[in-house]
DNA sequence: TTGGTACTAGACGGATCAGTACCGAATAAA
DNA sequence: TTTATTCGGTACTGATCCGTCTAGTACCAA
């Protein structure tokens, strides 16, 4: 049961099947009084275990135990670093949804640079579709919804950091494109939800229910973005 | 999995606050006789509890001695009906799916009973939100979602009953519109998609991840809907 | 009466798990 | 060297839970 080594080398990272990356911390980031912190080497190996774990398994599916044997820590060390089972899962949950600020920039970014809106929507719609779809990102929602009856405010907070900072990011584009004319638009938030549904619907919705190996292809995910981007303008766009 | 009939309404008085829908197999016995009561009674009891703490609590979080005693049963009476726990889920669960067949002929029946294609499709897209808004529908996805890594096999089910038979429902209705001109079609399971998502996909988004109290104001459903069905038209219509 | 069915009540085995306690080794500073 | 801290190993506590088992009660049919 316990995966030991022959002492002596201690790999982290060398398995490194974490999908999902695991914030470090530098000093002062968690709570204040604890204690001083001192070599953190081991927080970084808990965290990766903890979310291979938990996305693969479940927050209940996974003991500490388990995530101990894989971090290659002793479960105390768990315990110098994480108040409880409940505080490592937030870290992982939390941790993980302040990357989306990256992306969204990368968005905005993308449609900012095309020459003209329907390669910029489009472009955008396909980025955003493969972030969507991606296995960490679809395993983490589902984590979060499992749990949501559990740690509703945790699901609050992840749906705020994740998901509607996408829709916002999305209605204020659209907002400033029907300033400029470019699109036509009356609600810039009702849009931006038609504009992430048209999209991201379809796939979403499979990826909440079917394991992640049947990972849509390249092609069809340009295909539904395109699609979606279509439907959008004709709508949206102005009247000529 | 046994073949059920939907027998009528019958609450054991007092437990009763299961908002799904449990199917029984026995339909005699209306007056309750103290303490013996009829055969095979006890099994829509255990139903009934299991219905209402699995939703509530997830599957992880119930216990079979508490839904033994919110039914008001022995825990010997729930294996002399159920194999074992995850049959008692699989029943809930798929029992419950039975019902879309209703509400999809009754969807088909709207938009066949109404004047012109916008009403039909306006008072489509409206049922079809309201329907996907209920608590139970919500708490039952996410109860699905939320053991998927765990029974695949069910959600992939649960998939192919529910959500999947509203979509090609709509796809094939969409041909048939199609084929009488009074859309214009390429791919009617894509447009299937794009109606469904436009409708819904606000709501459900917001319903995975809080709690049912938030219900949304039947006018704010109207209106989505209604918006939804615009955008829809406006690519899909015939041209002019 | 006999036997079968439906059920209650409770205990129990076997297992898991979160969290704690304690020990000793390694490490680094004083 | 001494001292303090970190950490791994491991045993332990207290609790939960699935599923089984026993013993006994009520009802019904042949």
């Amino acid at each position: 049961m316990k995966v030991r080594k022959p002492a002596g080398t201690r790999s982290r990272g060398g398995t490194g099947t974490a999908e999902v990356e695991v914030p470090r911390e530098d000093q002062a980031a968690e709570s204040d009084h604890p204690r001083r912190s001192p070599r953190l080497a081991s927080a970084g190996a808990i965290r990766e275990a903890a979310a291979a774990l938990f996305l693969e398994k479940g927050y209940q599916g996974t003991s500490l135990d388990e995530i101990a044997a894989v971090a290659q820590v002793s479960k105390q060390t768990i315990y110098t670093h994480f108040a409880n089972k409940e505080e490592l899962f937030s870290d992982l949950v939390l941790g993980n949804a302040e990357r989306v600020d990256g992306f969204v920039a990368s968005l905005m970014r993308t449609v900012n640079d095309a020459g003209d809106i329907q390669t910029g929507l489009r472009d955008l719609a396909r980025m955003y579709i493969r972030f969507v779809v991606r296995p960490e990102v679809l395993r983490l929602r589902r984590l979060v919804i499992a749990e949501a009856g559990r740690y509703p405010e945790l699901a609050r907070t992840y749906h705020e950091r994740v998901p509607q900072k996408v829709y916002l990011a999305l209605a204020t584009l659209f907002r400033d494109l029907s300033n400029q004319g470019q699109l036509r638009i009356e609600d810039p938030v009702l849009a931006a939800h038609h504009f992430a549904w048209l999209t991201i619907g379809k796939d979403l919705d499979h990826g909440m229910f079917f394991d992640p190996p049947e990972t849509s292809a390249g092609a069809d995910l340009d295909n539904s973005a395109d699609a979606a981007v279509r439907v959008f303008l004709e709508f949206y766009a102005p009247r000529s």
